[in-house]
RNA sequence: GCCCAGGUAGUAUAGUUCGGUCCAGUAUAUGCGGCUGUCGCCCGCAGGACCCGGGUCCGAAUCCCGGCCUGGGCGCCA
């Protein structure tokens, strides 16, 4: 087959600016064949952009004979280009169709897809990431995508507003930063050394310096985690406030993702329909419970927790019952939390660590850190870690450590939650998890 | 690491209970033919599958054993 090159063509719109006030115009598009659809003397073709799609006509017996010979070769997934002339109709559902002058074929596909790109047998999704290039251009997938892209640039805007500047730590590190044996070890140079699993220790060091400081980025967890809300590789969302304690943070929080879900419910229409997912904008402030009042709910349940004791995942699926939507848990137990957690004053068996959890889904994690060295220190010994391997940490306490406090959240959860996708995978372009490494 | 479920055409599934009716059905996709207003187009025809290995049996998609692979749950956490 002849393919042809793009030579002087332009594209003038995506599918989704061709509308009915451009009737009679000529409009140049790109795009891929979602569709074929032969009815003898009329052929339609349904061209896909990252827009959407728009409906190219083909009238056999009243176009040029070289037009109907190239949409006569075009297949699903060709790559191809239209020129043509916007015609207003109430034939289509969109209110126009565009009747082409002439067709380029940039790229063929192969014949039998390996999924069905138009929704009507949906994979499995081992099938559809198997396929992942493939299965990206499909409307929900793009939508998926879409959504959280905009929702990654509300918060940017919204940090950047609040006088937050943007930092990129090391992702490949010496130690453990938070003493888990749950690291990726890698060869640097014949030395051992890790992935990190968080930018914790660094964005702490950070404000000294930056005072107001986050990160977007991937971390890597060796967990061999089995379940719909995890993943080896995921995006962590992590800032770090100087002169700020939980509370402060707790506030910021619920603003960014008040602020997030305002803004996609906004500029997402469109990709929310296609995903069928109605978007609530949660109220504000978002229901505090603590780690005490958990466990009296829970146990109005019929579910035992000792006080102290982790709340299992079964557990906050009650919980998640009685409050389906977005609360905060505080005050946890100190040895339940990472050593840079503080203790409160008032009472050191309790933390200023906090959890923000929608249903049973832990979405945010954050805290007061430990700004004195002394304590930290104490911590780290109660956690059975050394100190001498946080050396290099540790000074930047020396410095002036100011009191400072942040959070985490993970960007692929809050992408299931703005989509209402039940399985993190399907919101990762390209996961990581225990058996998955590929594509 | 522990536990559960499951592997049937490109995709999604029926059939597995209680072995024979299944040289495996359906939808969709693909190929060919037909059709001038489709939009889950329609009509006709065609090709296409029981994860691998072993066992039981007159007979295995179905039962047993081993392997491989996948999904899900727990723990851990974002």
């Amino acid at each position: 087959m002849n393919l042809d090159s793009i030579g002087d063509w332009v594209r003038t719109h995506y599918s989704s600016q061709v509308s009915p006030d451009l009737d009679g115009k000529e409009v140049t598009l790109f795009g891929w064949v979602q569709e074929v659809r032969d009815l003898g003397g009329l052929r339609f073709l349904i061209l896909q952009d990252r827009e959407g799609t728009v409906q190219i006509t083909i009238p056999k017996k009243r176009v040029a004979p070289e037009v109907l010979a190239k949409s006569g070769v075009l297949q699903k997934r060709f790559s191809f280009g239209v020129k043509g002339i916007v015609k207003k109709t109430n034939m289509t559902t969109r209110g126009v169709e565009v009747v082409p002058n002439g067709i380029k074929v940039f790229s063929t596909a192969t014949e039998q897809l390996p999924i069905d790109i138009t929704g009507k047998t949906p994979a499995n999704i081992e099938v559809r990431l198997d396929a992942r290039p493939l299965d990206l251009t499909l409307e929900s997938s793009l939508a998926t995508f879409k959504i959280q892209h905009v929702a990654l640039e509300a918060i940017r805007s919204f940090l950047f507003e609040k006088g937050f500047m943007e930092a990129h730590s090391p992702r490949i590190i010496a130690s453990a930063t938070e003493g888990g044996a749950e690291l990726f070890t890698i060869d640097y140079f014949g030395q051992k050394a890790y992935l990190a699993q968080s930018p914790q220790l660094y964005k702490e060091e950070l404000t000294l310096s930056f005072e107001k400081v986050f990160e977007v980025g991937p971390f890597f967890r060796a967990e061999e985690s089995h379940t719909r809300r995890h993943l080896s590789e995921f995006t962590s969302v992590d800032i770090e406030l100087a002169f700020a304690n939980a509370d402060d943070v707790m506030a910021l929080l619920e603003q960014v993702i008040h602020h997030t879900f305002s803004v996609v419910k906004e500029k997402c229409q469109a990709e929310l329909t296609v995903l069928g997912h109605n978007l609530e904008v949660p109220a504000l402030p978002f229901k505090r419970l603590t780690y005490t009042q958990v466990l009296d709910d829970l146990k109005a349940q019929g579910v035992e927790v000792p006080w102290g004791e982790d709340i299992s995942t079964d557990a906050f699926r009650v919980l998640g019952k009685i409050y389906p939507y977005f609360y905060f848990v505080t005050d946890w137990p100190t040895h339940a939390k990472a050593f840079y957690i503080k203790p409160r004053d008032d009472n050191p068996q309790v933390s200023e660590g906090f959890d923000l959890m929608f249903g049973y889904i832990e979405l945010t994690s954050g805290g007061t850190r430990i700004c004195d060295k002394n304590q930290l220190i104490e911590r780290l010994k109660e956690k059975g870690l050394n100190p001498d391997s946080f050396k290099m940490h540790l000074q930047a306490f020396d410095y002036g450590m100011p009191p400072h406090a942040g959070w985490a959240i993970g960007l692929e959860r809050l992408t299931m939650i703005l989509t209402g996708i039940k399985n993190i995978r399907e919101v990762t372009l390209y996961p990581r998890d225990r058996v998955r490494l590929t594509p």
